[in-house]
DNA sequence: TATGAATGAGTATTCATTCAT
DNA sequence: GATGAATGAATACTCATTCAT
């Protein structure tokens, strides 16, 4: 359970490390035309050291994703401490569209680059997917979101925004006027 | 209006608008990958036919943001006849969603190509963007959508949409669960 | 004798002109970057209308070469004239160097293109190599150059300077002072 | 000193060598129709290699010409080992005009490119202007060359006889008699 | 007859991936 | 383990030439 099948070397693990943060950076400064050379060079590290931890670039990419995923689902985990759960599931989508410019272009790039998003997603993303789930549902639950909306049209809205948030550069007051209206369409009907 | 600046040989029109429709297809189905090669045959035409038309793949990008835009801002022209101004609205933004769900990769290549895309659409844009809000307008004065929405967060969500259905390919299903969401929240408050 | 196998119509025999003006133009300007297209716009008539008087590119090139041949010959012949054959050598040597730079990028150019330079003297060629001939010869015999020097040497000589007058733009001082070596050389040694 | 700038590996180092001869062996083959892919053929390599070393074809020209240019030069200094004053100019002289003749459209395709030859020369061309000018002085006080004769003329004869050659293949029967008639233009009169 | 639209082989260049050092 | 040199398939684009209008 603690012991892993690869027990990978302090710097190897390092190295990983480098190489998923570098090609983050150049993912985003540089969107379809990143190349494994430029990874490399912004890591510090040899074009082979990127073979070895990652067979192909798409491998690489789906790593990025699988990285952001589990940061994601850490962060709505989080929010479970939080007692009332419809501002809980509100204060976790508005905190993931606020942050969305800092994870820069991700499925954005990701798509682009012929990455399978919905495979990528079955991994790390099935953790995600349950800590969302879990936080949207004890919404509905408690009465703050509509029982007639399900998973798939959440995450088409969460998406949409993190998206467009990152993409137009949206200015806070921008972002909670579009997000309003969002959440109004969540709400019950009376 | 007798005189054009090329009145351009009926072969050469009907080839333009061969490549134009091939160039869509492929780029739908191949995404950032999409070869000019592949269009040429998609179109049936030789290589060198689609440089005569569009100097650089850029152009030819272009051309189809365009077209597409044209034809956009026609149906919201023609949007205007239709008697009740609620469903005249939602039909609309329906509709433009649906169709960059078919635009693939386009905005994001020409973004990465250095072209600036609001630039490009500046001209049919403006045209476009002004159909859009005598719609949503006319949609407010008939009480179908809130008076407290504004332009901005409108095309925030229209751009969202339009980027997520895009990016992940949304099926009709998931679009019109999607949107309901949407129109649900721009919808008056009892 | 007075009529030929093909009789062109006055417009053609304009058009044949004015591409080979064109022609010489374009050669000069765009050096072995030099395309048909270029060529006809220059001389404002349709690509296939070069075709119909030149049945490929090297053949237009040929015609230059014939072209220009034709007008060095006439020099040539001109200088005939002179009484004194020493003097009418080195004048007409000179006067050909002189204008070379008129001749903008003759054989530079035209054997870069891939034209066989010796198979395109053999027709115009003849005639402009005979009349060199017997200017150099006449000059010989009148005692004014070596025997031991041949036509070969003597062409080589010529181009030489040509090519290297119009590509350094010699001026009038440092043609003559570079003429006078070669004339010296040229001198029967006592 | 111990420490280079890029110690290189020794394979990649023999590649460097082995693209540059067989560039320069296309060169003479082919003319301005030489293609890197020839290139590679040629010396056996990737075309990836090529471009490794030479990041566009006008680089690996350019390094062509500053390769030859070097070796002129050292040539050039060596002759100064040669006793004899007279013979050593000669013999340097001829070496170039032989030399040039190998480099077929070189010149003029980097002239094209919108290379400024000289530029690229003022490096490696400066010091074989120099040496040039060495064994030039030392001919004549040695009494085998012309005193009124300056480095502006030499040079003018020189660079005709290195285009010429250049343009028009001459074999080295041709050139040695047309040298022979400058040689003996350079020799002072009795 | 003149035109220029269409063709496609050919060119330089990039970049993911492999493998000798 | 790490490195980066080598590879070559793939891409955008050009241009001589043909042929329908």
């Amino acid at each position: 359970m603690t012991k892993e099948a690869k027990p990978l070397r302090a710097d190897a693990l390092r190295n990983r490390a480098l190489v998923l943060e570098a090609a983050e950076t150049v993912l985003a400064r540089d969107g379809v035309a990143a190349s494994m050379r430029a990874v490399a060079q912004q890591a510090g590290v040899g074009l082979g050291t990127i073979y070895r931890h990652f067979p192909t670039q798409e491998a690489l990419y789906a790593a990025i994703l699988d990285d952001r995923m589990r940061r994601l689902a850490e962060r709505a985990t989080t929010s479970y401490a939080t007692s009332d759960a419809g501002p809980a599931f509100v204060e976790f989508f508005t905190d993931v569209v606020d942050n969305a410019s800092r994870m820069k272009a991700m499925a954005d790039t990701l798509g682009d680059a012929g990455v399978d998003v919905k495979a990528g997603l079955s991994e790390a993303g099935a953790s995600i997917r349950s800590a969302i789930e879990t936080l949207f549902v004890r919404a509905q639950q408690a009465g703050a979101v509509r029982e007639d909306v399900g998973m798939p049209e959440l995450l088409a809205l969460l998406g949409a925004a993190c998206m467009a948030a990152e993409r137009n550069q949206w200015d806070p007051q921008l972002r909670d006027r579009t997000l309003n209206v969002i959440f109004d369409g969540l709400r019950p009907r009376p």
